[in-house]
DNA sequence: AAGTATAGCCAC
DNA sequence: AAACGTGGCTATACTT
């Protein structure tokens, strides 16, 4: 189409999402293909989908929740996957609307702060991370600031989520040319970036290091409950099989135990808020997130009591912090204070 | 009419 | 996108 191929894959030219953004730049046509994908995506997965889905006799969705099938611990769910409803975009707010509570009840959600960064302090002991959170600091937004060249009180919603994504993808083995891409910034610069930040973040770099020959040693990694993770590939005389296996040995070990956490604290609420609960329904697990339906007038009853049951299922050596906020629909949530 | 492999994209 | 990780679902092309 005199469109220059930007990235190839096996089978061609990719027409990705990101190769597609760099096409808009200088042409009309890949915009319109990237609205279309989007309405495509959100129409077929997320209305026509789902909509089939529901139960004509509870007039609700159920999802199936799988204990048995990551790698790492969490739950994932099926038929439909309730954990990946939309929230980026507006259209995909307009879909996540459609999730509403029973009459008289209101949404409540309890999202922990910032969980892996939480457990990676917690096991790397690294001193910085540590200190940040026992300051209360907010590292998403720090990291957003400091991006994006701005004062932390600037940063909006959409920025804190990038930062996110080069939060984990620095601590989860992100290469300069991935963060670069990431960033639109050179390969060169997002070295720097790297070397700086494990230079602040020595402790969490050390663990990497550790944690890296060990499990090349024992052929596994651990949970802090004690869940295994064996990990063959560690030893591959293919150095991308070899590297691949050695990020998951980062990964899986902070991953699975922000896993291991909300699960104690779902077994931990379960015994005083019941599923069959007429006034306090545990809905749905969103890997560190939990939505209820709550009694309309006994949302001060409960809420206290589910907060705490959440930071306080596994004690870290730094606080551990739920977010918590309620809505009348699934799209339309706001934040409450903490009152202790 | 069923199964398989890709590419792509939604979420955390 | 060749290489932050963990998932599930849809459309499509291709098999049997
Ligand atoms: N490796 C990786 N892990 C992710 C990514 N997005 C989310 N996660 C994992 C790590 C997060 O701590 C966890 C929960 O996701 P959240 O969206 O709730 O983010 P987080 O809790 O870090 O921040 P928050 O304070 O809730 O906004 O899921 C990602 O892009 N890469
Ligand atoms: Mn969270
Ligand atoms: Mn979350």
């Amino acid at each position: 189409m005199g469109l220059p191929p930007v990235k190839k894959i096996k089978t061609g030219f990719s027409t990705g999402e990101e190769v597609l953004n760099i096409l808009a730049q200088t042409s009309e046509l890949p915009k319109i293909i990237l609205e279309y994908r989007e309405i495509s995506k959100l129409k077929s997965t997320f209305i026509d989908a789902l909509i089939s889905k529901i139960n004509p006799r509870t007039k609700r969705l159920h999802t199936q929740f799988n204990q048995t099938v990551t790698s790492t611990g969490r739950l994932s769910s099926s038929e439909p996957n309730l954990q990946n409803i939309p929230i980026k975009t507006e259209l995909g707010r307009k879909i996540r609307r459609g999730f509403i509570p029973e009459d008289n009840f209101i949404f409540a959600s309890f999202d922990y702060s910032q969980i892996d960064l939480r457990v990676l302090a917690h096991i790397t002991k690294d001193k910085a991370l540590r200190a940040a959170f026992i300051e209360g600091a907010d590292i998403h937004t720090a990291t957003a600031a400091e991006v994006f060249g701005l004062k932390k009180e600037e940063i909006t919603n959409e920025m804190r989520k990038r930062a996110k994504g080069i939060n984990f993808g620095i601590v989860y083995g992100q290469q300069s040319w991935g963060l670069s891409q990431q960033l639109g910034i050179t390969p060169e610069e997002a070295q720097n970036y790297i070397n700086q930040y494990f230079e602040k973040y020595s402790g969490v770099k050390n663990w990497i290091t550790q944690t890296t020959k060990t499990a090349k040693e024992t052929g596994y990694v651990t949970t802090l409950t004690g869940r295994i993770r064996y990990l063959p590939e560690i030893n591959s005389p293919n150095a991308q099989i070899r590297a691949f296996a050695e990020r998951t040995a980062i990964n899986t070990p902070i991953q699975g135990t922000s896993a291991d956490i909300i699960k104690i604290a779902m077994i931990n609420i379960n015994k005083r808020c019941k599923m069959q609960d007429a006034r306090c329904r545990m809905l749905i697990q969103v890997h560190d997130d939990l939505l209820f339906e709550i009694k309309k007038d006994e949302i001060d009853k409960h809420v206290p009591m589910l907060k705490s049951e959440m930071e306080n299922a596994m004690k870290l050596d730094i606080p551990v912090v739920v977010d918590v906020k309620i809505g009348k629909n699934w799209a339309d949530m706001e934040r409450i204070k903490s009152e202790k």
